[in-house]
DNA sequence: CTAATATATGAGTAACTGCTCATATATTAG
DNA sequence: CTAATATATGAGCAGTTACTCATATATTAG
């Protein structure tokens, strides 16, 4: 009988499902680099090219991109070419109230 | 001259500093695993033992275990020892927002 | 055409993560 | 006391991550 406890309010509803969770933390895994909440937060102000991020982040190219492909990839971005140029914006508004909320509790909490 | 770029709406804000993006991205962290989601979820309904969150999550006590000294670290959860148990409760508002806002997203998004 | 610019991408790598397994500690039962 | 139970924790390891570096592609300038 190893399915006893001693707490009756400590009741053993079953857990959130491992798909649903997965989910959840997929998206949150977006926000979890420092590099990557960096990127978002400039795209919240409107539409940035690779060039200007790496400038304004003072991180190489290549890093920038790699990251951007993550994100692509998580469809938190789309982008769109114009001359040689790549613009990236935001294209999650889910992910933009979490980091939105996050930001805030950062800044005053 | 690199610093030039052909679009005028493209400014080159400075970018959110890397303290803050740090702050915010190690919140997420502790968010961004199925386990901890989860561990999380369990825990909005009240406090629980950590051989009830074992059973609940199908999952070894250890691994369990480990997780919740990982949010511990990060001031996620707090603890209670009751005889050989001990009961984890969440201890910070901000997360429990986070991980609602995202869950609803999940569910119905 | 050639050269410069802007971005993308594969390989390689050091650091990190999330588990298992073994073991330690603490509490309770008998 | 000994045995069982509940939790914690260190070591080890396979998988992942976030970069660098070299190279490729695409666009524009001259």
């Amino acid at each position: 009988m190893s399915e006893e406890h001693t707490h009756p309010e400590t009741g053993s509803a079953p857990a959130l499902d491992l798909a649903t969770a997965a989910t959840m933390a997929a998206l949150f895994k977006a926000l979890s680099d420092p590099t990557r909440v960096r990127i978002i937060a400039a795209l919240l102000e409107g539409e940035r090219c690779v060039y200007d991020l790496a400038g304004a982040l003072e991180m190489t190219h290549s890093a920038i991109s790699h990251q951007l492909q993550l994100l692509r990839n998580l469809r938190v971005v789309r982008y769109r070419k114009e001359g040689r140029h790549v613009f990236y914006a935001l294209d999650d508004a889910h992910i933009q109230g979490l980091l939105l909320q996050s930001l805030e509790h950062a800044r005053h909490g």
